[in-house]
DNA sequence: ACAGGATAGTGCGTACACGCAACACTAGTC
DNA sequence: GACTAGTGTTGCGTGTACGCACTATCCTGT
């Protein structure tokens, strides 16, 4: 039926994400106590905070309880600050404080020297990052139309 | 330092996989009960059983203690058997029962109606495929090599 | 002004991923 | 035979992912 299992797109991206995310696991938790996502979501926020949680979910591909869970503990560490939002009641805008921003940046350029290089040396020219970006988000838009 | 968080190759392929293995797991589970991470180690053991956790785990890309307990699971649903292997008083011998072989290609067709076909229709042409599954397994070298 | 429907967030339960430590067994060396 | 490494599995604790049910709030049409 199919050229085997074990060689289908799905495997490939299953062992992709799964040795990036221990990889960035490893080497944040073990210089700056931070997990793999907390991570996502301070460099999401680093790009635009003030955001309701709904918004971080949208953006991370997340579930809206996952992402309430991991601002709270946020919260309690004290990168982020919640907010009511005065025009919503129900939302909460999310914002880093300056130990948060602080934080991302040192995160940041330390995951570059780490593994973000070598993340980045993957498409050997640009016609294969285009090919391979694009095929990504084919994926995300195949398995959200179904 | 770079194009943006949001259009890096890392948050990418974090998109492409949480889409995937959300959209894996609603099909599977309301169908059949059966988890994505189940389906992935019923699929490697329908490719070749009677073999040690350790070397499901390389397979898949998983962790010894999470194979461990979803190996016991699979067990306790009557879908695998685990034998000692007699050369090696440490190791088990995983085998797929009757029923878990069955459940097994029961599941590979709904899951190739469902959302593989999806799937294989991403690259676009034979050249195209080899670049992206080059690319991901690439992916995998650059992570482990750190 | 109000009912009905949508939306933001929370709480709970289950499954997975992983590090770490412990344990059992193997294999190589002396 | 004992000693030392190395390996397969298990147990425990934490964080994450998600569905589901629930509350609070907003919004729309009447």
């Amino acid at each position: 039926m199919t050229s085997g299992f074990t060689e289908s797109l799905g495997i490939r991206l299953r062992r992709a994400y799964q040795s990036l995310h221990r990889r960035a696991n490893a080497e944040l938790r073990s210089q700056f106590d931070v997990t793999a996502d907390q991570f996502v979501v301070l460099g999401l926020l680093a790009e635009r905070d003030g955001v309701s949680q709904r918004e971080i979910c949208s953006r991370c591909y997340s579930d809206p309880s996952t992402i309430g869970a991991l601002v709270r503990l946020m919260e309690r560490r004290g990168w982020v600050r919640r907010e009511t939002d005065p025009r919503d009641g129900r939302a909460r805008q999310v914002y880093l404080t300056e130990s948060g921003r602080d934080l991302q940046q040192r995160l940041w350029t330390a995951a570059d020297d780490s593994f973000h290089r070598d993340l980045w040396a993957v498409p050997r020219n640009a016609a294969e990052e285009r090919i391979l970006f694009d095929a990504l988000d084919r994926v995300v838009e195949a398995m959200e139309s179904g």
